[in-house]
DNA sequence: GTTTTGTGATTGAACGTTCAATCAACTCCT
DNA sequence: AGGAGTTGATTGAACGTTCAATCACAAAAC
């Protein structure tokens, strides 16, 4: 053990906005996930070896997840030993928990970014990404990953305490999106935390039958009927 | 091994209706979970061994969660041997699976009763019900187990199945309601495949969070968002 | 009516595997 | 020399599952 204290410890999290130049090399902002999904760029090119093996849980845990996931397994996924997990974390779930830290802060500063100029548009934006007809592979298997970790909430602390900060922050920039819309007259006198705490459940709802269900056409109507609430109870139109 | 051969086996489920006789002497339907939770009374008194399994079973799973669920807790559960569970089960997840159908039949069985009277009412019921600002511990309990169950349907196939044909039952159980009320004139001329699916997953992400959140306000504001919704949506007024 | 045979229910012990965690040794850098 | 980083092997416990053996009881045979 050298440096982590449990998960008390704080990551080197200064390195997703020190080391932010490098995602700008991709064209624009062009996650089609919506953030809520994974992999952020910066653990594909880790530059220490406690990145290394977040980024080596991270693949792992969408290759096979959390159900399978063994630090064998996280160990086979980079070209170090298993055992030199034990050295930089404190285990398994500390090692999970503090690649879950890591990603949220990374989602967060990606995107807080001052005053909303377009409510409309960005929460169109919001739904639009979130609720999205078809989604690949690849994004059902983030969901699924998400959501199995979410499952582990029921009966560990630490993880309920991420997601609980998880879910703010996703109600946080709703809040601040509908709060604008309101103060520039384009929305109606609604409740901002009400608007958000629903989206927010849909949300996660949308997540869990994603990740568990057979069919897809259910999405299709619930995106409609999420545009007719928010045109009859949000948008001031 | 005696008579189940997998999960495609049929459980007794006449069992349900044809001794219904004796739940009717609890009072009315007074049931505060709105039967998305759980224990069929048929499972507190067992008429053979396999209902007595499934009973303990139950009851283990909703002390301890899945994660902690293991065959010799189930066995010390009851008053027999925990090899027996292999006799009568094919192995854990055959008897959780049985079990989980038995109580979605039982469940089905109780709320199809026809056409529906009052649409608003039955509505308001519905949602009042899924909604409730505050549940107990046992509440909590019971959905944290299910939301735990679900999280196997993202790499058990058997799950998946399951899963998806308990939210087929609850969507169709608010089609109905809806159809019944844009036939009477008192809704709207809305979608109810759409609404159901919207209140279907809503509910599904409510459960979601119930489970794994440390705080509760985000309810009573999702609550009034819904019911702005159906004035808006779905209600003729 | 009594013995024999057969069958499903039940038991306790044991097997085999998986997996997180540990440890002593080795390397590399300073 | 010495500390940090790294490794392969090992440990110990937990758990699902199997299995040979026993029991209760009923049907069949005599």
């Amino acid at each position: 053990m050298v440096c982590t204290t449990g998960s008390s410890h704080r990551p080197p999290l200064e390195a997703v906005t020190v080391d932010s130049g490098q995602q700008d090399e991709s064209p624009s902002d062009q996650r089609a996930d919506g953030g809520v999904s994974m992999a952020p760029e910066i653990l594909e090119n880790p530059s220490n070896t406690r990145e290394e093996i977040m980024g080596a849980a991270l693949a792992t845990l969408l290759e096979y997840g959390y159900a399978d996931l063994t630090i064998d397994k996280i160990g086979d996924e980079f070209d170090k030993s298993q055992s030199l997990i034990y050295h930089h974390y404190d285990g398994k779930d500390d090692l999970v928990l503090e690649t879950l830290e890591f990603m949220l802060e990374s989602f967060r500063t990606q995107t807080i970014e001052g005053p909303v100029e377009e409510p409309q548009d960005a929460l169109e934006e919001v739904v639009g990404r979130l609720f999205e007809r078809s989604i690949n592979d690849e994004q059902r298997q983030s969901m699924a990953a998400l959501f199995e970790l979410r499952a582990q909430a029921t009966h560990d602390e630490a993880y309920r305490s991420h997601f609980s900060r998880s879910d703010d922050v996703f109600e946080d920039l709703i809040v601040d999106i509908v709060e604008a819309g309101v103060d520039q007259g384009v929305f109606q006198p609604c409740n901002p935390a009400g608007v958000a705490a629903t989206l927010t459940t849909l949300i996660n709802g949308t997540i869990m039958r994603r990740s568990t269900s057979e069919d897809d056409e259910w999405v299709g109507d619930v995106r409609e009927e999420v545009e007719s609430y928010l045109e009859a109870c949000v948008y001031a139109d």
